[in-house]
DNA sequence: CGGGTGATTGACTGACCAGTCAATCCAATC
DNA sequence: GATTGGATTGACTGGTCAGTCAATCACCCG
């Protein structure tokens, strides 16, 4: 077990500089910050930063992937799952969304505002990746179509984007404190968006 | 009539640096382009740039103001208009947007990917001006909601920002060509939105 | 014309910072 | 207690660029 505590004393000082990261691209966001930033708020030297890692695209790489393949990870297996409706559906991949901010907002600001939204090279970087959530939702949605719970008068495609966009809004909102977020507002956010997107905001429905 | 002439040749040089500022980031990104770029895209020294504009942001936040305005003048005009229902306000808000991407696709691009969706440094500056359009549209919502044109179960602010994040959302998967994008297709995102947000996606709607 | 003012030029500077690397440390192993 | 190799250090380098500035140009007015 030697090597293990060896191997484990690694392991941490990489999680260390990961979770250091974190805190800095939320603080300072990732352009805005130097490298030695990151390696004094992990308690590090410069150089080891490039130890465990290649550059510092790789620290943000890393961060965000670890994150969304949970979500890609989350949304397959709801496709899955014949016995929820597809308003379940939407309500489940929108509560993941929104917990993983309540639980560590710093990390789902950095992953929104420096990844998905940031459109610059290196968002492009894992637009395949981002668009892989959108294609999990869309069939999601085309599934519900077929079955005759969604009407067919929207694309599956639009209907994907128009929901993935009205949730990356409300975070983006919330990241940027334009709305007011307390404790009970998560919760409303979850019925608020699914409801806006499964029911609209036309009266005269039965629901 | 003189001086007039030479007032309006440099009026169309600092155009001409506009035009030229908006192909380059466009192509290369904020970020990624220098401003000999935009000095050498539009046929003009290096110097003649700062010469117009304080600095680099000055030109990207020139070419956003210029077009953001229109936008926030639209959307005032459009909630004082008693007689349009309130699907008609958010088909011609959506209409507008999508339009002007389709008039300038460069302009657009450069508005979204580098003001709107920039949640660096610079998307902060514009905030307010940003949350000056979903504040008009919150607005229309409210006023539909009152006149119980729409139900009030969504609040106004979280109906807003569905609606403008699943805009943005169409016209960056646009942008980064996500999504194809065809002559017809604009016309089918302005109804695929408003149909979703007014309408929902769920069957058993009167229509 | 001649002087003045604003337009135009582009070489240069100063600051910044990602990534390198040679040196040192130290825990495990024999 | 000597050896080995990964962990750790931080000074340094090389390249990049925004913004400056002194010089030059060209139009206009008296």
């Amino acid at each position: 077990m030697a090597s293990t505590t060896r191997q484990q004393a690694a392991a941490d000082k990489r999680r260390q500089i990961l979770d250091a990261a974190v805190r800095v691209f939320a603080r300072q966001g990732f352009h805005q910050c130097r490298v030695s930033d990151i390696a004094d708020e992990a308690g590090v030297a410069y150089g080891l930063v490039y130890h465990y890692f290649d550059s510092k695209e790789e620290v943000l790489d890393t961060l965000f992937l670890e994150r969304w393949d949970v979500l890609l990870a989350m949304i397959a297996e709801l496709d899955a799952r014949e016995e929820l409706s597809p308003r379940e559906k939407l309500y489940r991949i929108a509560s993941f969304i929104f917990d993983s901010y309540r639980h560590d907002p710093e990390l789902m600001k950095v992953i929104i505002v420096e990844v998905t939204r940031a459109a610059n090279s290196f968002g492009l970087t894992h637009l395949t990746k981002i668009q892989e959530a959108y294609q999990g939702i869309a069939r999601i949605v085309e599934r519900a179509q077929e079955e005759g719970q969604f009407h067919t008068g929207v694309s599956a495609e639009f209907a994907a984007l128009a929901f993935y966009g009205a949730v990356e809004q409300v975070l983006t909102a919330w990241i940027f404190e334009v709305l007011p977020h307390g404790e009970e507002d998560f919760d409303r956010a979850k019925e608020f968006v699914v409801e806006t997107v499964c029911s609209g905001l036309d009266v005269g429905r039965t629901d």
